[in-house]
Formats: structure tokens, C-alpha cells, sequence
DNA sequence: AGCACGCCGACT
DNA sequence: GTCGGCGTGCTC
């Protein structure tokens, strides 16, 4: 008898195991990966088949040794669906779900089809099968057949002849035709039915084959596509190269952290590594962050490998997202391109990641389940035999660490850039001195100075405003009042535009009070500076310069292909001043740009959070790769007002070793990572005393859990407000579990979690190995 | 005794 | 997630 472990596709923790189904001999296309309809209960319930195995229905041992009644076992009554994943990818949701304590069918679902799979719907009292609501497309194109030759139409059959003619310069489909001509489809049947011409079914891939998109594909697929230009490899690069080749070779699951200063060619690193893999027979998967997964970026791949790279992130549309999937599947494409999920797309015969900007906070899942895909990659590679490609100027701390305690994980430096030019000097601006002799303006006489002569020099600047902690907000002089958003516990932004107060976190929006509601006083002043109020004075202060200046924040970018249109805008303008928020630190390529500004580079330091040291040295970095990337030299400009700080002092003079001397033993004093794991418990729900309830309750259940299974070293810090204590009108805690490197949080905790059963108005959710504890 | 309610385990 | 069984406690 054939069984089948299946997961249910029921999302709670108690059903998070497998059961196993017999599976009929009538149901041959039964595969692990398959999505099945069995019976659960007196109900039917969606499963995934994870494994299959043959059993001797006659020995009972055999079941026994299952733990398993031979009667109760039953049959799997459908397969829904063709295979989504292999045993490997069945393999890997499992171990997610162990490492993320999530549940299993969430797991599992990263590997289905996006939009493509069935699901239980219920309807009233009952549950309904609903079908895919994405699936293939197909056209209908028509060109000339054997009988076309000689094929003259009657005089009157105007629409006949039109079609022919349509038809002699190649082939067209149905649907264009009928938009030039009307209804044609009787005239189509005749004309096939004669020969003249033949219609032929053929899958359309959304976004690709649609719009104007079709013309290039078109022209891709007579002219056959010529590569673009490979560059000569830096010393660096070849080193990199040959590291990256000897971990393919030995196809043990080996990490290679291609640590390499902006503007040293990681990229050719990876095209030419992916290169070597489709020699061999293999697929890539090369994540990009969202952010910088630009048409740019895709163009780079696609004009090295062409029509075998697919694309993958959520500005997709759903069908989009679902034919790449297939074209993935199919074997058609080689290398797939996307943001965090596109881990989980089926590349057949998988033989390399590539995580770009792998210290990229992005990579963290911030939902169930809460993932970090570098650590999924790195599991992931091991089991396939494949090879991890993670590159970065600043390399996240946790993965130098790596390339440091363990054998199998490699680091090769590529310390100069590709063109062979100097990082740019950085230059620190002393902003509280500055304010200290009396120039209040939030440009820095120095960085005004700078800003003038690169306009004047027919150059262009880039001005990075972090906004994250510093956009502007109203208070009250008299009594210092902030307003604070009625359901988070976040002070309002305020925005010129409108004259409104707005919460950054769930969008509430209120007027700007004319006086102060907690005394009266009409002395509210502004603190901060939004890019609006920013790009303001930027106006002023190059006044008569006739310089350009672009703003990019997330209002100028919100509606679609504007943030494209604006560095379209900004690289044709001569001497042009972008000014942004974070969204302008990556990928930003502008060879006339000579000048980069920092207009506030340590809002970030005073965050709550051990990571934001670490955050604002990368940032700098970054940002200061984006100067002088051609022939030009570069200069960058931090303003700080902390100039003596080290993430910025080091961050200044390239020098990491410095940061992280000084970093590195505050980690390990308080106890951060990379010297320990950290597992954020959060509870959340409308009822604030139930809320506290529940964390208290769950916090002496961990420190039990963690005393009785767990080493002396761990610690539980109990049960306390998040920073971000309130958020869309919910209460917020957390229980904060510290165990030393290299321990199996995951595995002590598990088993309290899987226990526990939901409330329905006190919500759990455990973040192992957090990106945040906000 | 009869019933509402809540807890708990089973569901393959 | 959903159902049903069972114990508790209240009412007829």
C-alpha cells in the first residue's frame, strides 16, 4: 500500500505535523509537492503531500512501526494539483517551521505557486473547494499555412484578404487581429479549414508577452541575442571567482561573502559565477533587495543571459508572478531574479544563490513566518549541495562572524574598486559646533560650500536625508507637549503639505491644532525636517545657481515608474541636486556625481535597538560609494552631531576594523549577537490588562521552560512594554530570551509553543534571531 | 434530569 | 481550525 505524509493546509500550531493517507492506485500523478484534497474529520481539508513511501499492507508491524492503526487510516480522495516542491523543499519547510516556530503549512506555502494553488473557502455554514484563481494564459496566434500560396480571395471577402495580408509579414495574434477587424473568428475557421492559415495555441507569459514588452521579446527571439560585453576581471575579482569556483566544486553547501567596497564589480562576480553554474548544468537564484530591484538591475542579468532570466518580487502582479514561477519550473529559466521569496521558486537542478546586499535588513521576514533568507539560503545550499555567493561593502556583523568561526564559510575581499579610483574622502561636519557659533541652518557652512561649487563645476550632488527618527514633529513651547497618534505610541509627523499630522505607522491623520491641547499655548513649533521642509531650504540656499533639484521620498515615488522618472530626471539634468531618503543609498550609479551629502547621519544612533551602530556605518559607507564612481573625484559630507561617535568616525575613514573594535565588546558586554541568539516573544491585542496578563503568564513559562531544558548561561528578560508600546490601537510586550551562540533556541522553546493553544483577543508570536525588537 | 457552557483532545 | 465528549453548575 502506497502512504502519503501529508500537511494539512489548516493554520494553527496543533495541526502541525504530518498525517499520513493511503493513496489509491488510480491516483498515478500522487507526487511529493502535490497539493490533495483528503478527508479530515467529518470535513474535507486541503493537504501537501511531504512523502511518499511503500508499505506491506499484510506485516502490521510495518504500521506499528508508523505508530499507526492500520483502520483508521484513509484514502486521499483527489490531487489537485501537478508538484510545487521536492522532498528537499518538503525538507526545508520543515525545518523552518522548527527554526522559525511557525506553523508548518506556512512553511510550506512559500513554495506554491503565488495565487495558483486551491483553497478551502467557506461559504456560509460549509467549506468549498475553490479552484486557482491564477492560472496559465494562453493566445491564440494564427499565421500562413501550406495553402496560402497562390490563395486568392473572392472579391467580396474583404475580411479574408485583409487577414492574408496581415499574416505576409509574419505572424500575429488573434486577439490583435480582431482589434484591427472586427469579429473575425467565422473567417478564421474558414480560412483554416482551407489551410490558408494555421491558429496554434501557445502560453503567454504576463508581463512579458503583453504591452509593448512583446516587441523586444519579439525582437530577442529572431535576432539571436548577443551577450553583452564580459569586462576583463580586477585581480580581486578573478580571487573571488576562484574561491566561488572551488565551493561549487566541492558541492558541500559552502558560503562565499564576496566582501568588496562599493563600486568594486561584485556584480561581474556573480554574473560570471552564474556563468560557470549554467556551464554546468545548474540554476541561480540571486536575491536583490526590493529597493534596488530595479528594471537596471534586471537588465544587467538579462543582458548577459537573456530570455532565461526570470523576475520575481511583489510589485508583480499575481498572474505575473505565477507564469515566471512556471517558466522557473519548466527549466526554462536558468536564473531567477527577485526579493526574499524567490528563494523558494523551483529552480530544477539548483547549483548557486546570490544574495546581494546580503547585511540588508530586508532579507528578514517581519511576518510569520519570520525567516531571514540569508539563513535559509545557507541551509538551503547544504542540503542541495550548492553554493551561497553573499556580497557587501558592510557586511552584516553576524556574518563576519561566521566567516570567522566556521570552516565552511569563506571570505574573499575585494578591497579596490573596478575602475581603479580612490573611495572618496570623507569629511565630518560638526554640527553642534556648528550651531554652537551660530549657524542655525540645517546646511553646515561646509557642506553649502561644497554644494555651490559642484553646481558651479557643472556637477551633480546626491543629499541623503535619513529620515528614520527624524521626520518633523510639532511641540508645544510652553508645556512641551508632542501629539502623539491616538493608537500607536509614536509622536505625529507633521507635513507642510496640507498642514497635517500624520502616524508613519498606521496612517491616522489629523489637522495641525492652532494651539496647544494640552495648555493653550500658541507657541507649537516644528522640530525636524521633512525632505519637504529640506528641499525648501535646498532651493534657497542655490538660489541663482539654476541647479536641478529632485526629491525623492516616498511621496514623490508612489505612483508607478516614478521613482524611475525621477532618475531619468536627474541624470539628464546637467548640475542637479537628488535629494532622498534611504531609497537613493543603493544602486545609484551616476558617473557625474561628485558630491554626496549626509544631512543627518545619527538620527538612527539614538534608536532603541543594539543594531543601529551598525546600521549608521553602513549607511555612511554606502552613501559614500555613491560619489565619484567615474573619472571625476568624489568628496562626501556627513553632518553629524555626534562627530566623535565611532560608527561615524569610523565610517568616515573606511575603517571597519575600527568600528568594530569598539563595537564588538559592547555586543558582547550586553550580550547581543553575534556572542548570543536572541528569540523576541511579542504579545498584542486590544485589551491592555489581558495583554500584560498573558506576557506575565508566558514569561514565567519560558524562564521555567528555559531553567529545566536549557543551559545556566540563558537568560529571560521578562515580560515588559515594547518600545513601540502601543500600535494600531494594540498593546504591545515582549519577553526578550538570550542563549549563547550556536544554541538551539528554536528546539527548548518549540515545545512550549506547540502546547500552547491560541487566544482569540491575546495574540503570540515569537521572532527567533530578530532583525528589531521595536 | 436536562441543558448551557467551557475545556480538552482528536482529527491520519 | 472544528467538532464532539465530558465535567461542572445551574435550573426546571
Amino acid at each position: 500500500m502506497k502512504l502519503a505524509q501529508i500537511i494539512l493546509d489548516i493554520p494553527t500550531q496543533s495541526l502541525d505535523s504530518a498525517y499520513t493517507y493511503a493513496v489509491p492506485d488510480e491516483l498515478v500523478d500522487a507526487e511529493v509537492g502535490c497539493a490533495v484534497l483528503v478527508p479530515f474529520g467529518n470535513r474535507q481539508a486541503i493537504g501537501y503531500i511531504v512523502g511518499l513511501e511503500e508499505v506491506d499492507e499484510a506485516d502490521p508491524s510495518a504500521f506499528a512501526a508508523l505508530g499507526l492503526d492500520p483502520d483508521r487510516i484513509r484514502a486521499v480522495q483527489r490531487v489537485l494539483s501537478r508538484s510545487y516542491f521536492d522532498e528537499l523543499g518538503a525538507a526545508c519547510a520543515q525545518h523552518m517551521s522548527e527554526e522559525y516556530i511557525a506553523p508548518l503549512c506556512s512553511c510550506v506555502r512559500l513554495f506554491t505557486p503565488p495565487g495558483g494553488v486551491p483553497r478551502m473557502v467557506r461559504s456560509g455554514k460549509y467549506w468549498r473547494l475553490e479552484e486557482p484563481q491564477i492560472g496559465p494564459v494562453d493566445d491564440r496566434w494564427v499565421r500562413l499555412g501550406p495553402a496560402a500560396e497562390g490563395f486568392e480571395p473572392k472579391r467580396t471577402a474583404v475580411k479574408q484578404k485583409a487577414i492574408v495580408d496581415a499574416l505576409a509579414s509574419g505572424e500575429l495574434r488573434v486577439a490583435e487581429l480582431s482589434m484591427e477587424l472586427g469579429s473575425i473568428s467565422s473567417v478564421l475557421k474558414t480560412l483554416s479549414d482551407k489551410g490558408v492559415i494555421e491558429i496554434e495555441s501557445r502560453r503567454r507569459l504576463r508581463g512579458v508577452d503583453d504591452g509593448a514588452a512583446r516587441a523586444t521579446r519579439q525582437g530577442d527571439r529572431s535576432t539571436a541575442f548577443v551577450p553583452s560585453a564580459k569586462p576583463e576581471l580586477t585581480k580581486g575579482q578573478a580571487e573571488a571567482l576562484d574561491v566561488i569556483s572551488a565551493a561549487q566544486k566541492r558541492a558541500a553547501g559552502d558560503v562565499v561573502l564576496v566582501d568588496g567596497v562599493t563600486g568594486s564589480g561584485k556584480t561581474e562576480v556573480y554574473l560570471r559565477a552564474i556563468e560557470e553554474t549554467l556551464g554546468e548544468g545548474g540554476g541561480a537564484i540571486v536575491l536583490v533587495p526590493e529597493i534596488s530591484l530595479t528594471p537596471q538591475t534586471v537588465a544587467r542579468f538579462r543582458g548577459r543571459f537573456g530570455d532565461t532570466v526570470a523576475v520575481m518580487h511583489s510589485r508583480m502582479s499575481q498572474g505575473e508572478r505565477y507564469d515566471q514561477w512556471d517558466l522557473i519550473r519548466s527549466g526554462a529559466a536558468r536564473v531567477v531574479v527577485g526579493a526574499r521569496s524567490a528563494l523558494f521558486t523551483p529552480m530544477p537542478a539548483l547549483g548557486l544563490v546570490i544574495i546581494d546586499e546580503e547585511h540588508e535588513g530586508s532579507y528578514k521576514q517581519d511576518s510569520s513566518p519570520r525567516y531571514m533568507a540569508r539563513d535559509v539560503a545557507a541551509w538551503m545550499v547544504r542540503e542541495r549541495g550548492a553554493t551561497l555567493v553573499l556580497g557587501s561593502a558592510t557586511p552584516a556583523i553576524e556574518t563576519l562572524y561566521n566567516c570567522e568561526k566556521r570552516d565552511n564559510w569563506h571570505r574573499v575581499v575585494l578591497a579596490e574598486r573596478a575602475n581603479g579610483k580612490p573611495m572618496p574622502k570623507v569629511e565630518v561636519v560638526d554640527m553642534a559646533r556648528e550651531f554652537g557659533s551660530g549657524h542655525r541652518s540645517m546646511f553646515s557652512r561646509k557642506l553649502t560650500c561644497a554644494l555651490l561649487e559642484t553646481i558651479e563645476a557643472g556637477q551633480k550632488a546626491v543629499l541623503l536625508l535619513n529620515q528614520r527618527g527624524f521626520a518633523s514633529f510639532l511641540l508645544c513651547r510652553e508645556c512641551g507637549f508632542v501629539p502623539e497618534c491616538p493608537s500607536c505610541s509614536t509622536s505625529l509627523t507633521y507635513h507642510e503639505k496640507g498642514s497635517v499630522l500624520v502616524c508613519h505607522h498606521c496612517g491616522h491623520k489629523e489637522p495641525v491644532p492652532p494651539v496647544c491641547p494640552e495648555c493653550g499655548s500658541p507657541y507649537l513649533k516644528k522640530f525636524g525636517a521633512g525632505t519637504q521642509r529640506v528641499e525648501a531650504e535646498l532651493v534657497s540656499v542655490l538660489e541663482g545657481t539654476g541647479a536641478h533639484v529632485v526629491r525623492m521620498d516616498a511621496d514623490t515615488t508612489s505612483t508607478k515608474g516614478a521613482h524611475q522618472r525621477l532618475l531619468e530626471e536627474f541624470a539628464s539634468s546637467g548640475a542637479a541636486v537628488l535629494l532622498g531618503t534611504q531609497m537613493i543609498a543603493k544602486g545609484l550609479d551616476f558617473d557625474d556625481v561628485t558630491l554626496v551629502g549626509v544631512i543627518n547621519a545619527d538620527t538612527m544612533l539614538k534608536l532603541p535597538d543594539f543594531r543601529s551602530a551598525e546600521r549608521t556605518f553602513a549607511l555612511i559607507e554606502q552613501v559614500a560609494g555613491r560619489a565619484g564612481r567615474a573619472e571625476l573625484p568624489g568628496r562626501v559630507m556627513v553632518q553629524t552631531y555626534w562627530a566623535d561617535s565611532c560608527a561615524i568616525q569610523a565610517a568616515a575613514t573606511y575603517d571597519r576594523a575600527l568600528f568594530l573594535k569598539d563595537e564588538l565588546p559592547k555586543r558582547k558586554l550586553l550580550r547581543y549577537p553575534p556572542y548570543v541568539r536572541m528569540a523576541n516573544v511579542l504579545v498584542w491585542g486590544k485589551d491592555e490588562r489581558e495583554v500584560e496578563r498573558t506576557a506575565r503568564e508566558l514569561s514565567v513559562d519560558i524562564e521555567r521552560t528555559v531553567s529545566e531544558q536549557a543551559g545556566g548561561s540563558w537568560t529571560v528578560l521578562s515580560a515588559n512594554p515594547c518600545t513601540l508600546s502601543r500600535l494600531r490601537g494594540t498593546y504591545r510586550w515582549h519577553i526578550v530570551v538570550k542563549a549563547p551562540a550556536g544554541e538551539n533556541v528554536s528546539g527548548v522553546l518549540l515545545p512550549l509553543f506547540r502546547k500552547r493553544k491560541a487566544s482569540k483577543t491575546v495574540n503570540v508570536a515569537i521572532d527567533v534571531d530578530p532583525h528589531d525588537m521595536l
